[in-house]
DNA sequence: GATTGCTTACGAATTCAATCGTAATACTAT
DNA sequence: ATAGTATTACGATTGAATTCGTAAGCAATC
C-alpha cells in the first residue's frame, strides 16, 4: 500500500489549485480561495507552510516570493477518494456512481464516446 | 440550495451503516465499526448522540435501546460529494471521474450495459 | 535613506472532532 | 429482591485544524 495521503479539507482545496496551475505563490492561491471565502492572507500562508512541513508540497525559495509545487500526483488522490466514495456512499456499487455522475453533470459527446469505448473494451475483457 | 450537509469523517461512516441497514441501534453500528477499528462503545454512542443533536439522525427512544434512522437521503449526499469531487479532484472533468471509476473497480456486465444505455440516451438528447 | 507595501516567520488563541471514564438507569435471569 | 449486564447520559481530555495578529525582512519609490 502506498503512503497514506490524507489532506484536510483546506489542504485539499489548496492542492486542487496547485494541480490546476502546476505551481503557484501564496498570493496566487489566496486570490482563488478569497473569491469564495473570507479568510486572511496569513491563514493561507500558514496552511501552505504546514503543508510544506508535512511534505505535501515542495517550495522554491530562491527568490523572496516562494513558489509552491504539489508533491502528490493528482491521480493518486483521485484513486483514493473515488475508492472511498464508492465504498461509503455507494455501498460498493461502482455503476451507481458512474450513473450519478453522468446524469447530473454535463459531458460532451467526444467524452461520451470515449467512455463508451472503454466500456466495450471492458465487456470484451469480461467475456473471455 | 438545500441545507449544507457536512458530516465529519466518523459521522459519514455511521451514516453509511445506517443507510445500508435502514436503521440501527448503537450496538449494531458499533459492531460494524469495531470490525475495522478499535474504538470504545461509548465513543460510537457519543457520536450518534451528537448526530442526533445536529439533526442528522432521528431516534426512536420508545424502548430503552434507542433506534436510529438517518435523516438525510443517501442520494443527496451522493450528489453533493460527487459534485465536489469532480470540482476539486478532477478539475471539472466528469468523464475523467467516470473512466477512473470504471477502470479501477469491478463492474458486472449487466451494469455496464445499463451505463451504455444511459450514455446513448444522453447522446440523443445532446444532438437534438 | 525614509516610507510604503509585500512577503515570510512565528506564536497564540480558538474551535472542533474524537475518545473515553464514570455514573445513573433500565432490563434479565436467578 | 438481588446480582449481573447492557444501555444511555454526561463531562472532561486530548489533539488537530484553522485562524489571525504581530514582527521582521526585503524591495521599490519618492
Amino acid at each position: 500500500m502506498s503512503k497514506a495521503f490524507k489532506p484536510t479539507e483546506s489542504e485539499l482545496e489548496i492542492l486542487s489549485i496547485l494541480w490546476e496551475k502546476e505551481n503557484a505563490t501564496v498570493r496566487d492561491v489566496h486570490n482563488v480561495i478569497f473569491q469564495t471565502k473570507e479568510v486572511g492572507y496569513t491563514t493561507t500562508l500558514k496552511l501552505m507552510q504546514i503543508m510544506h512541513e508535512k511534505g505535501m508540497v515542495t517550495r522554491d525559495q530562491s527568490s523572496k516570493t516562494h513558489i509552491y509545487t504539489p508533491n502528490f500526483e493528482q491521480s493518486k488522490a483521485q484513486e483514493q477518494y473515488v475508492g472511498k466514495m464508492i465504498k461509503t456512499l455507494f455501498s460498493g456499487n461502482t455503476a451507481q456512481l458512474v450513473m450519478q455522475a453522468l446524469g447530473n453533470h454535463q459531458t460532451n459527446s467526444t467524452d461520451l464516446k470515449e467512455i463508451k469505448d472503454l466500456i466495450e473494451h471492458l465487456e470484451k475483457k469480461d467475456s473471455k
